[in-house]
DNA sequence: CAGACACGGTTTAGCGCTATACTTGGTGGT
DNA sequence: ACCACCAAGTATAGCGCTAAACCGTGTCTG
């Protein structure tokens, strides 16, 4: 059968309540020896605190949720950099002795129930518009600390932590500017939605600002982030912009698909267009050509969601603020000086 | 406050036990109007059943464990493929009302406590060796099940899901032997202790064998599946195997790097050496030149896994063979017709 | 030298649920 | 008319744990 606190007790010859004190590291209230004793024995016996017990008496469970989007029962769609952030998530809790809850979401009433059926101490919300993160939030009764991730909601109680994208997106045109680019085309799912596409949008915008090119010259295309849209706009791309000497896509699998739909229709990268892409995943150094980009903090935007989560679950302190991670360009060979014949198509 | 099933009670007029019954389906003690009352008051109220509280009075929690390595805190290691499998097991567990616990494993010795912590219902085993599935199923103590997906262990308690990785090796080898090649180097992580290698071993030998093909010609690479070493592989393949025509790679990602690191020398890829990889990651088809592969059914491995683990975890029967997974070969573009010209490199 | 207080505990109550045994009023068979 | 049995419940106990209140000693303080 499976030890409890009992046995423990007995075996040790002190109540159970001194017992859950040792394995709880409150050692004001019993002596050393006490603590030795019986620290001995659980691991002799090999006690394991029962988890559900524990948070139907203390209300807390030392369990996160992390709650991801999920079309209709079909699959869960975490993009493919969200996926590297679930890892690092898991770590970072278990490190801090928590475990990790993970929860596709299809329908917004599903919160709560996920949340409330284990007294989760908390959920990182990964990966969801930010209407959804609003929609989701005020789903959450009670005081259950939720944060999300890479979004822009100004709602204060979700308020995460998220990459630094206007940065981002200023380097990586600014790259494509010093090269001498003028033309650049702006390829994005629509923003009126994701706030992270629309910061990226202005630090694009902010970067031709910067250096005085026209924004006229610079037209945005519109498609999901999706390889295989990526390609479909690759093959289109001189025919609906034969001006256009780059393009910047706000996600690598999407520069990924464009490259090779700019590949299909025989347009060389970066001779005839350059391309930079914004997440820096793996398979973007695998690529032909390797795919320049803008890098993200995985582990840091990982590690610090937990931790502000954590704080917020263990009563601390909440910041009011998101935390926004720096970003690093990553120049690699899909970008290179403009033709000058370029013009001459 | 929080709803309880007393709450939902007293609003209805009728015991506690009434209530309960009705929200686990247990109608044939409850009347038809009693049913309908108490369920509108439930929708009424949202009332969501404490999972905590369940699991401690029934001993059964609803919970599955989603197990991965976990190397010593530093990160979790789920290899590319084993990525898209978390989110399908996920999925399924949710459609069949099981909730999932992703937990990295860095000590053999955590599962137990893993397992026993929160009465899992059951464990799925993802990502380790043969030897390590052993290690980890004898520290499970009760009647907990544990499946393996792609494990070997002949353990029957583990035995589990996997792909049909002789058959795989079979078909790979085949092609290439179709197209003329006799000169096959097999690229493969020491394979002493991973029985998946093994097997695609004991397939691609074989298929040689099938085409009267000498396996003396066909020398093995030891090399750990990473991008990396793929690369190294690639820049050294023709110096070390000079006759070589081509290179069939235990998996896509160790695949895509060996074709990176013959480019790095100069190498065509298909046309001096053809390359076979396994696995069909999505990126397999992004590369230059896109990855002729084997491609898993990774849809039906997480179901079928799930599905097996929850009929043994709701007292069904055992099943004592592993279920094998039908595999697909993907031709693309990284193989062709040997070179007549390859001797006089 | 009484009272305050710290130390090292113990006792009690209860978290929300389920399993099990018990109850009660009707039905049917003989 | 009597017992058996069924439908539709209710009452009780307990899962393993923690929070909070309680309880003896001994020691220090004024």
């Amino acid at each position: 059968m499976r030890v409890t606190l009992k046995d423990i007790a007995r075996a040790a010859g002190v109540s159970i309540m001194t017992v859950s004190n040792v394995i709880n590291g409150k050692h004001e209230r019993v002596s050393a020896e006490t603590v030795e004793r019986v620290r001995r024995i659980v691991a002799e016996l090999g006690y394991v605190p029962n988890g559900s017990a524990r948070s139907l008496a203390a209300n807390s469970s030392r369990l996160i949720g992390l709650l991801v989007p999920a079309e209709s029962e079909v699959s869960l769609t975490i993009s493919p950099h969200n996926i590297a952030i679930v890892g690092q998530i898991e770590r970072r809790l278990r490190q801090r002795g928590y475990h990790l809850l993970l929860r596709g979401v299809s329908d917004t009433a599903e919160i709560g129930e996920a949340l409330r059926s284990w007294s989760l101490d908390g959920a990182v919300l990964l990966g969801f518009l930010d209407e959804e993160v609003d929609r989701l939030h005020r789903r959450v009764t009670g005081a259950t600390p939720v944060l999300a991730i890479d979004s822009y909601s100004d709602n204060p109680l979700t308020t995460g932590v998220r990459t630094d994208d206007f940065t981002g997106a200023h380097l990586a045109t600014s790259h494509l500017l010093s090269l001498g680019h003028r033309r650049i085309v702006f390829a994005a799912p629509s923003f009126t939605d994701v706030g992270v596409v629309h910061e990226r949008f202005l630090g694009f915008q902010a970067a031709l600002r910067d250096a005085g090119a026209s924004l006229r010259d610079c037209p945005t295309e519109t498609v999901n982030t999706t390889h295989d849209d990526g390609v479909e706009l690759g093959r289109r791309l001189l025919a609906n912009h034969p001006e256009a000497t780059a393009i910047f896509a706000t996600a690598d699998i999407l520069a990924i698909g464009i490259i090779e739909g700019l590949h299909d229709t025989g347009v060389p990268v970066p001779e005839r267009v350059s391309v930079v892409g914004f997440d820096d995943l793996d398979i973007s150094a695998y690529i032909t050509p390797k795919l320049t980009t803008v890098a993200q903090d995985i582990v840091g935007k990982a590690t610090h969601a937990v931790d502000r989560l954590l704080d917020l679950a263990e009563g601390g302190n909440h910041h009011t603020e998101p935390l926004v991670l720096d970003v690093r360009l990553v120049v690699r060979n899909s970008t290179a000086v403009p033709r000058p014949t370029a013009r001459n198509h």
